[in-house]
DNA sequence: CGAATTTGACCGGCGC
DNA sequence: GCGCCGGTCAAATTCG
């Protein structure tokens, strides 16, 4: 597929702790940090302090987003795990069930951050916990889940961060290969998730879309088809095109609100219409 | 009773 | 070559 060397996860694999991923995408300096309460959040302080060790240089095997317009394409897709160095740990694993020589098809990954006290955030999906492993460098363990959906091949990991134990980073690797099973819509909009929603949303969104999203974040931002209104010079709202001609946005804090206002400007509040609700046409909307 | 979670073991890649 | 580490498996346990 074309474009998809855009994808910066190339070799996620280099992303020792999630928050390199960010620092990656240019959010070091705030990261698409959303609150439990549906208030995006300004950057987290110290820009990029939340890559807890240092990131490291992040030199990228060879599948760099970028290293190949095209020819890396495939490092975010599926079988970058031969393009780019072997994955450390997120395939070899799973190889035990697989034939000899056979690596797992590595997914594509997108992480965010979440201020919550709660550690597993409901995203829409239903998942189950499959392990559980202690970080280095951070107090809190990792804990790994999988979608219930036997078909669906999508994981997820969730930990906080060790600099703000506020924070949750959770990571999405894969697509679903189903629509939300069920999500108290009225709650979540009440309980202030929409911006969760919106990127669990985004996680479950077809993987054209996310290029779409990251080809959009990269930074400097070219001639982004941004629908803000805003200026949005230190904020990036993007929108998404989804397959059903919806439209998603996100917001990507990139250093907070205009100096001029302390919360998100209209135009970036999460868009109050059931995200998934809508991206997702009725009729498709049945498990598997 | 079935589903979900917990937890220790295991595997393989990577760095030293 | 060895140890560390991340990720997964699977049996045991807990929960609804």
């Amino acid at each position: 597929m074309a474009g998809a060397g855009d994808w910066p996860f190339a070799a996620d694999e280099a992303y020792a702790d999630s928050s390199a991923i960010f620092a990656e995408l240019g959010w070091a300096n705030g990261l698409a940090v959303v609150d439990a309460v549906g208030e995006l959040l300004p950057p987290l302080d110290p820009p990029g302090e939340l890559a807890t060790p240092p990131p490291p240089p992040l030199d990228l095997p060879e599948t760099p987003a970028g290293s190949s317009a095209d020819g890396a394409a495939s490092s975010c897709s599926t079988d970058d795990a031969d393009g780019g160095k072997p994955a450390a740990a997120s395939t070899e694993a799973a190889s035990k069930s697989l034939t000899p020589g056979k690596k797992r098809a590595r997914q594509p990954r997108f992480a965010f951050m979440t201020k919550s006290e709660i550690d597993h955030l409901e995203d829409g999906y239903r998942w189950r916990k499959y392990g559980q492993k202690a970080v280095k460098n951070s107090p809190f363990p990792r804990s790994y889940y999988r979608c219930t959906n036997s078909k669906c091949t999508v994981k997820k990991r969730v930990e906080r961060s060790s600099d703000d134990p506020s924070v949750v980073i959770t990571t999405y690797e894969g697509q679903h290969s189903h629509h939300t099973v069920t999500f108290p819509r009225a709650a979540a909009t009440a309980a202030g998730f929409s911006h969760i929603h919106a990127m669990a949303a985004l996680a479950a969104a077809p993987f054209s879309a996310h290029q779409q999203l990251y080809s959009n974040l990269q930074p400097p931002p070219p001639t982004m088809p941004l629908a803000a209104t805003t200026p949005a010079s230190s904020s990036s709202l993007l929108q998404l095109p989804l397959h059903c001609n919806h439209e998603l946005q996100v917001v990507a804090s990139c250093g907070g609100y205009p100096s001029s206002s302390s919360s998100p400007p209209a135009s970036v509040l999460p868009v109050d219409k059931g995200l998934l609700d809508d991206m997702v046409p009725r009729a498709m909307r049945h498990d598997g």
